[in-house]
RNA sequence: GGCCAGGUAGCUCAGUUGGUAGAGCAGCGGACUGAAAAUCCGCGUGUCGGCGGUUCGAUUCCGUCCCUGGCCA
C-alpha cells in the first residue's frame, strides 16, 4: 500500500496529484488527514480543490459534520474500506495524508479496543472534565505508571480504559496487539528549512482565497465546542473577526502554530515509522519526478 | 544644534547597592496505541551599543563617541 505523508505545506497533495497523473493506471487517493474530515472547514484545512478532485477521485475528505468527533480507530476503519472499494473498481489506491496516528492506526499498532459502555464512558468523561493535569497524573501513577508521563489526552485515555475495563492500557497494547491491515511504503515528503517559507505563503494564500469569509459564516452555527475548530489557525481567524486582534497578528499567530505543528508531524515521521519500509524525498531536489516514479514503481500495489 | 529617555538572548523586557545576567514569546530536541491540526516533557553564553578611564575586578561608576525615540530650537 504506498503513502505519501510528511508535515503540512510540505507540498504532498501536489505531488500525489502529480502522480496520479503520471503513473500509467487510474489511481484513486484516501485523504488521511484528521481535519479535511470536516465538511465546510475547506480553506484553513488545504482540502484539494473542486478541480483536482475531479480530476482524481478523493475519498475521506468531507465526511464528518463539524461537531462530530473522529478518531484514529474510526478514521482506520473507514479507509479499510474505501481502499477495498478502489481495489474492487479496478483502480489503485494513494493513501495521503499527514496525520500521523491514523496511519499508525491502518498500518499497525492500534490495539482491540474491548466494548466500553457508550453513557458510562460519556459520564466518566463529564466527571474528568474539569480535573487538572497534574491530578489526572497523579492517578495515571497508580493505575497505569507507564502512561503517567505523556499528555493529558493519553492520562484521561488511561484512566478511561482503567475504570471502565479494569486493566491498564499499556497491558492491553500488549495483549490486544492486532495485525496490520496493510504493509505500508511510506513516501515521507519534506522540503527541509524551506518549509517555514511555504508555511508563510500559505497562510497568505488562505487569507486571500476567503479564510475570513468562510470562518464569519461557520461562527453563526458551529458550536465553540465543536471538535472541527481545532483545525490550526481556525480558532484565531475567529478571534480576528471579532475584533479581538489585527491582521497581522492573527497572521503571525497563524504561521506560528502553523510552524510548531509542521514540527511535531517532522518529529513523529523521524520516529514514528518504525517497522514500514520508508522513502524520503525532498520536493526541491530537480529529479524530484524521477525519484517519486521510482518510489511509486518500487511498490507492489 | 540643545534637553530628556533608552540601547541587555532572534523579539519584548527585567536585573546586577561593582564579583561577567534571567523571564515571557520565538526557536531547538523529545514523547505519543480509539480527541492527534490534539495533549504533554526537556533545552537559556548573550562582545549586557563602541572606545577609553577608575578599580584586584566594570554589563553596573565616570568620560567620550555612535544609534533609536520624544520634546525644544
Amino acid at each position: 500500500m504506498r503513502v505519501v505523508c510528511g508535515p503540512t505545506a510540505a507540498g504532498k497533495t501536489a505531488l500525489a496529484l502529480w502522480l496520479a497523473q503520471h503513473v500509467g493506471t487510474d489511481v484513486s487517493i484516501v485523504g488521511a488527514d484528521s481535519r479535511q474530515l470536516y465538511r465546510r472547514f475547506d480553506v484553513g484545512t488545504a482540502k484539494p480543490s473542486e478541480a483536482e478532485r475531479r480530476a482524481v477521485p478523493h475519498y475521506g475528505i468531507d465526511v464528518l459534520d463539524p461537531t462530530e468527533r473522529a478518531s484514529a480507530a474510526w478514521w482506520a476503519h473507514h479507509a479499510d474500506a474505501w481502499i477495498r472499494e478502489i481495489r474492487a473498481a479496478a483502480r489503485v489506491p494513494l493513501v495521503v495524508g499527514g496525520t500521523g496516528l491514523y496511519l499508525r492506526a491502518l498500518f499497525g499498532a492500534l490495539f482491540d479496543e474491548p466494548a466500553l459502555d457508550a453513557a458510562s464512558r460519556a459520564a466518566l468523561e463529564q466527571a474528568l472534565a474539569p480535573r487538572p493535569t497534574d491530578e489526572l497524573r497523579r492517578w495515571v501513577a497508580e493505575l497505569d505508571p507507564a502512561r503517567a508521563r505523556l499528555g493529558r489526552t493519553q492520562l484521561l485515555r488511561a484512566i478511561e480504559i482503567a475504570v471502565l475495563t479494569g486493566r491498564r492500557v499499556s497491558d492491553l497494547h500488549r495483549e490486544r496487539g492486532r495485525p496490520a491491515r496493510w504493509t505500508a511504503r511510506m513516501l515521507v515528503v519534506d522540503p527541509g528549512d524551506a518549509l517555514a517559507g511555504r508555511i508563510a505563503a500559505r497562510v497568505d494564500a488562505m487569507l486571500a482565497a476567503g479564510w475570513r469569509e468562510e470562518v464569519r459564516v461557520l461562527v453563526r452555527d458551529v458550536p465553540e465546542s465543536a471538535p472541527a475548530w481545532n483545525a490550526t489557525g481556525y480558532r484565531t481567524i475567529r478571534s480576528l473577526e471579532r475584533g479581538e486582534l489585527s491582521l497581522a497578528a492573527a497572521t503571525e499567530r497563524v504561521v506560528v502554530d502553523t510552524r510548531q505543528y509542521a514540527k511535531r508531524q517532522r518529529t513523529w515521521f523521524r520516529h514514528q515509522l518504525g517497522g514500514l519500509d520508508v522513502t524520503r524525498l525532498d520536493p526541491r531536489v530537480p529529479d524530484w519526478q524521477t525519484r517519486a516514479l521510482s518510489w511509486w514503481n518500487a511498490c507492489d500495489a
